[in-house]
DNA sequence: TTGACGCCCATAGTGCCCCATGATATCGAT
DNA sequence: ATCGATATCATGGGGCACTATGGGCGTCAA
């Protein structure tokens, strides 16, 4: 199974390290890659990591856009510019930044998000947070359906 | 029979694991499956479970959307992060996590409910109480169109 | 010198693999 | 039809391997 699934909470110790998931990792490597790639989510205190394949996915919808337009540059430059390298050491862990807890609100603990074809960094917290609010959401939609479909 | 039917309930053992009925297990192996991806239903105390091939029908209806869209973070976010893993051991049993346990209630025995192209696990009461109340939803309902229908 | 960082090893917890046992079902022979 | 042999399954438990975590030590730069 290639894709990033699932969530874990791990620990950062005090030297300001924290594990990546075994089971992520093993994805990481299998891509042939030794370091990350990390973006501060634009709507989310969290960040979005992976190989540096998990620019593509926008790339492509960039290629889209019109290359003049203000938004478009905006992207370019979000996406390439903003963003920060996260180096593995030996042991599959990586240092915490100040770039990862100023934008994630991360301190002791950092909870890792799968997202398919790459992964996300959260505050535990928030995480939890935003799992409930997504929930919601969805179940809310889901029954905004019912409704116009008016059968069950 | 290549399709997940009926129920069956299962006991957790001491080290906190339980036997996926046999039934299901062989539909699992003949799909060439070592490993199951678990989401917490939306609108129900219950776990739908089944192959990753779970996702691909949801992934498939993601890559169309805007990745910066709002609803579909959302999908995403639900099926990638908000599930977990399932892993069969060499004798087709899986342990159960705090993630199931939480949001299904299940502590002692777990209730393998078939639906079709996937199964879902129940804590036993939760899945009778369901089942009652379904019947009784569709008695319901028949009874309801036979009379519009102004049969009989 | 001091602190940040990379590389190394130690350890505890737990997840996973393997084998044992008893219950139940399936089938064959008498 | 009865009884026994065999296969299948749920359940139990021992023990190893891997992971997360902690910490030592050398290197390099401020």
């Amino acid at each position: 199974m290639n894709r990033f699934l699932g969530h874990v909470t791990n620990r950062i110790d005090a030297k300001g390290r924290v594990s990546v998931p075994a089971h992520f990792r093993s994805i990481i490597q299998a891509a042939g890659h030794t370091e990350l790639y990390a973006l501060r989510s634009l709507h989310l205190p969290a960040l979005d990591a992976g190989g540096p394949e998990l620019l593509t996915r926008f790339d492509n919808h960039l290629d889209s856009e019109d290359p003049f337009a203000e938004t478009a540059d905006d992207m370019s430059f979000y996406l390439h510019a903003d963003g920060g390298f996260l180096k593995l050491d030996g042991d599959g862990r990586i240092t915490v930044t100040d770039f990862m807890r100023e934008h994630t609100g991360i301190s002791s603990d950092v909870t890792f998000a799968g997202a398919n074809t790459h992964f996300q960094m959260w505050h535990p917290d928030r995480f939890e947070a935003h799992r409930a609010k997504v929930r919601q959401r969805l179940a809310e939609k889901r029954r905004q359906e019912n409704l116009t479909a008016g059968k069950s």
